[in-house]
RNA sequence: CGCGGGGUAGAGCAGUCCGGUAGCUUGCCAGGCUCAUAACCUGGAGGUCGUGAGGUUCAAAUCCCACCCCCGCAACCA
């Protein structure tokens, strides 16, 4: 039985409006690598959405007064419009308040409970006698025991920095209504015990060493020197899933719970729109046959390194696992921290109504924060579009047809004798592909970039040494082979460069006709560079990419706040 | 304070695990070519590899020690 793939990626929340930052973080390594696979052959369910449960999503509601359902409905579309316009291809998309969502959630934990990993605590917490309800401890204000400081939160003060319990701070008040009407009162809630997994959570992180990378496998690693502790999973809220235990009426489960089992939730959602050929379990109960990698930004490693396969684990049902986590750094912003309300930073509908969604991806990619936080700055994309896409890319598109239009006309020339210049292109072909693949799967995923702009590059070195230009004057079939590889060139670059730019590789593999499947080019490149034949008709295009002048530049850099 | 990541040519990065003449892209300079989006191809200059005339070694960017600087995280934040 050949294997399957199952990919995440991180769920956003809906509450804030998504920056190309959380595409770097996960969305879009993600959808690079579905791409590859599917492009391969390989059996892929692509699995993203949104978060939508939780604080932040109630007030929001409340302060645009809309019931919880409409404002989940309205941004979790917003979400998913702005993704489809970065060409993300879900196969399943869902956010975290289904049905079927809810089912998986109970599922799993009833088995934890079965299992003895569920216990019951009773703490204090805030209450507004006003809001009628529970706070969390950084909707309580008052004033810093310490430091005087009046505007301090429940969980830390600004001022001086110092940890604080919201029971500590003097004349405390509701951030949401003001109130001073405070009391602090007994609640209980249902933990999840994972100090009892301590132990098998670390021989299963131990088994990743060297496989996840570093920044995955050491904050996996920092958590487990810690020591883990009981976590909460229920709360004293609205929005969220109701809890089957009895004294729980009023408490919802925590969002971090739920969160992650989302991705089980929503597959189930998409298993259920054609129940016969679509099972959940085919993905997520058969860890020996699939491969499940997730992805996420580095904030979001604890959750699926150690609570997410804690809580499977814990349930005692034999799910899929991951297999492989990428976590990545963040994407800064040049200008400084991202924000919308300060229109600093680029969001994703801005990005949109600037440029092609290609050229982000692009340079997204090309710069994906791996190891150590990435800084995006229009100066750097800028040089990057110029350099990578018009220049090497685009003009060796341009260079190839326009002189096969002007010499043959738009049918493909004859491929002749064979030289020594074809068979050292096909040599260096052969080692950039195979280098460019290896670093896909291993998803070093700037690496893979850096080899895929190499491939371009040596089209324009082969056009370089052979000189058709020249050839054309004395040896015209000789002039022919070389347009006719140059031709072959074009549509292999637009199939390698599908999983980073599949619009335009659509655009490219549209000038040669019918066939514009992506299949991923698996043999020698001497027989990849004979797809197109003598006589086969092609479309000169338009220029393909535009470049970004000096003056527009400078434009971007002040609308979006560059530097300042 | 603690923990994690980072500090390598003007800029952005690789190399560090498994010590052995310091690499890539861009930018800069020169040459080639003139089919092409003033593009393309070739060559060159440019680095005390954060600091310590520290330790180990025949040999250290790479291992050990101390210190400095930047970024992030600390579990009712999602």
């Amino acid at each position: 039985m050949t294997k399957k793939y199952l990919i995440t990626s991180a769920l956003t929340y809906i509450n804030g409006v998504p920056h190309i930052g959380h595409l770097a973080g996960a969305m879009l390594n993600a959808d690079f690598y579905a791409r590859f696979l599917r492009a391969k052959g390989e059996d892929v369910l692509f699995v993203g959405g949104t978060d939508v449960h939780g604080t932040k999503i109630e007030v929001g509601a409340a302060q645009e007064g809309l019931s919880l359902k409409d404002y989940i409905t309205k941004y979790h579309e917003e979400h998913r419009k702005v993704y489809e316009g970065f060409e993300l291809s879900f196969d399943a998309f869902g956010n975290t308040d289904s049905e079927q969502n809810k089912e998986m959630t109970w599922r799993i934990y009833e088995g934890l409970n079965k299992n003895g990993y569920i216990s019951e605590k009773i703490t204090k917490q805030a209450y507004c006698e006003d809001d009628k309800q529970f706070l969390a401890d950084s909707q309580v204000g008052g004033t810093c025991p310490y430091c005087g400081y009046e505007k301090a939160k429940g969980d830390q003060c600004e001022n001086c920095t110092k940890l604080l319990e919201p029971e500590e701070l003097k004349n405390p008040y509701s951030t949401i209504s003001g109130s001073h009407n405070i009391i602090f009162k007994d609640t209980k809630n249902l933990y999840i015990d994972m100090d009892k997994m301590q132990s098998h959570l670390e021989s299963w992180v131990e088994s990743k060493k060297g496989l996840w990378p570093d920044i995955a496998y050491t904050t996996a690693k920092k958590w487990l020197k810690e020591g883990l502790q009981a976590r909460g999973i229920t709360r004293d809220l609205k929005n969220g899933f109701s809890v089957p235990r009895e004294g729980y009426e009023d408490k919802v489960f925590y969002v971090w719970f739920d969160a992650p089992i989302g991705y089980i939730g929503i597959t189930k959602e998409w298993a259920d729109k054609d129940p016969v050929n679509r099972h959940w379990e085919d993905w997520w109960q058969d860890p020996e046959n699939v491969v499940h990698t997730e992805f996420m930004g580095k904030d979001n490693i604890p959750f699926h390194s150690i609570f997410f396969p804690g809580m499977l684990y814990g349930s005692g049902e034999n799910w899929t696992q991951v297999s492989f986590l990428k976590g990545t750094s963040w994407l800064n912003f040049a200008g400084g921290k991202i924000s919308k309300s300060e229109h600093r930073g680029v969001f994703l509908d801005d990005a949109l109504a600037e440029f092609p969604a290609d050229y982000w991806r692009y340079w997204i990619l090309a710069n994906s924060p791996e190891s150590d936080d990435a800084v995006f700055s229009f100066e750097n994309f800028t040089a990057t579009i110029n350099k990578d896409l018009n220049d090497v890319l685009g003009n060796f598109i341009n260079r190839v047809t326009k002189m096969t239009v002007k010499d043959f006309g738009t049918n493909v020339p004859a491929l002749g004798e064979i030289t020594e210049a074809e068979k050292e292109l096909y040599a260096t072909l052969d080692t950039l592909i195979k280098q460019y693949t290896d670093h896909m799967e291993a998803l070093e995923i700037r690496k893979a970039l850096a080899d895929l702009r190499e491939i371009w590059v040596s089209g324009n070195n082969y056009i370089a040494k052979t000189e058709p230009w020249k050839a054309v004057k004395t040896d015209k079939a000789r002039a022919g082979t070389i347009l006719n590889t140059g031709l072959n060139l074009i549509r292999l670059f637009a199939l390698l460069s599908s999983p980073v730019m599949p619009a335009k590789a659509q655009e490219i593999l549209a000038l040669f006709g019918k066939n514009k499947q992506v299949v991923w080019p698996e043999e020698k490149a001497e027989v990849l560079l004979q797809a197109l034949k003598e006589g086969d008709s092609f479309v000169a295009p338009e220029l393909l990419f535009q470049k970004i002048t000096p003056e527009r530049k400078e434009e971007l850099k002040v609308k979006y706040k560059e530097g300042v």
